[in-house]
DNA sequence: CCTACCGATCGGTAGG
DNA sequence: CCTACCGATCGGTAGG
């Protein structure tokens, strides 16, 4: 006895969806995001979800999609204010630590692109590509900040950005692990330890 | 009507089991590990499979138990013949490149810790724990030869041996990635060039 | 957005 | 190690 609502209240039904459907996705994965829990912790049919995806899959490409979205306003706008060079390179660096570090509302799993990533790493369909155009685009980014800080003499004219941008996303995929497996506090100290010695001004520690 | 197997046979096809069951943990974790499944792909029955086991839980910590045996083979025994210090460390950290990168056919979806460890980093239980305890193993076993090349004077006295574990962790998590999500023949090169700078005489790159 | 239902598969058990 | 079965849950559909 609740069908008939307006457009407005079926748009916000769908991003308490695709919240919470976020949420157990960090924790479960992507397959273990099922349509049956998300109605039952919502307090819907199952038939009342699936409506706004479809698809299983839809559905997770718009979680995959929401999550893209965070990760955007934590990583990326943040920066957008600081100087290019070494200083806006910096400013993404913190905020991506400060991301896996408090983002823990939104992904009580974890970053969900570390999650998906291993999940999908071994399959195809429109989900893994997903994870890898989303995977791509931030590398390309970072390797387009590192690129500004060498062209702003910030960094050594020896930089091979995409050697860089290798070395610091593990520096964040063993800080995920660190901050969810192992519940160490100590992990972003680390991970700051190891960007102070690759950025640092004239740094050409990542060199082809 | 293939009852009564001898002890030797019913060994022989625990082991089947196993290491079927590794291989299928590798693309769709050790949740994805199903009994249906892994009976199907051996021509048997469910019960059959897990008459082996019990619990689909014993399944799983026994898939990681012959993942660990296969890694310890790969990346810690090749290495025992090489001098302590260095050569040694040397040796552990480019086995363990071979093995991210050869041991496709007993891991078709890549590294089963790498898999394990996002997979259960947010769930309880005693595959989680022992997915920890393996964890901390690799990482105790890295840091005694980075310790070990320490004392020998091949690397600088103020190298902080957790520091530099972090690190070669990162990167052979994002090597995994690379190879797995993205299929780049180029990361293990990048792994190396990022070890040969860690790792080079008297560095003394992660320090306290 | 609901109820009611579908076939398939899940982990696991009984009994031989 | 098999057949036969259990209740629960899966993704998804019909129809309102």
């Amino acid at each position: 006895m609740s069908p008939r609502k307006s457009a407005a209240e079926a748009r916000a039904t769908r991003r308490r969806i695709v919240e919470r459907g976020v949420a157990i996705a960090s924790v479960d994965g992507l397959e273990g995001l099922t349509i049956g829990r998300l109605a039952t912790d919502l307090g819907m049919s199952k038939a009342g979800v699936l409506g706004h995806f479809g698809t299983k899959e839809t559905l997770q490409l718009a979680a995959l999609d929401e999550a893209a979205a965070v990760f955007v306003r934590a990583v990326w706008r943040p920066a957008e204010d600081a100087a290019p060079g070494l200083p806006r390179l910096r400013a993404v660096c913190e905020a991506w630590i400060a991301y896996l570090e408090s983002e823990r509302e939104t992904f009580p799993g974890g970053c969900l692109f570390a999650t998906a990533s291993v999940e999908f790493d071994a399959r195809g369909g429109r989900v893994r590509d997903a994870v890898v155009r989303l995977g791509r685009l931030w590398r390309r980014r970072l390797a387009g900040e590192i690129r500004l800080a060498v062209a702003a003499g910030d960094l050594s004219p020896d930089t091979d950005p995409e050697q860089l941008t290798y070395e610091i996303v593990g520096l964040y995929l063993v800080l995920n692990q660190d901050l969810q497996l192992f519940a160490d506090p100590r992990a972003p100290e680390r991970t700051r330890r190891a960007l102070a010695r690759l950025l640092a001004p004239g740094a050409s520690a990542a060199v082809a």
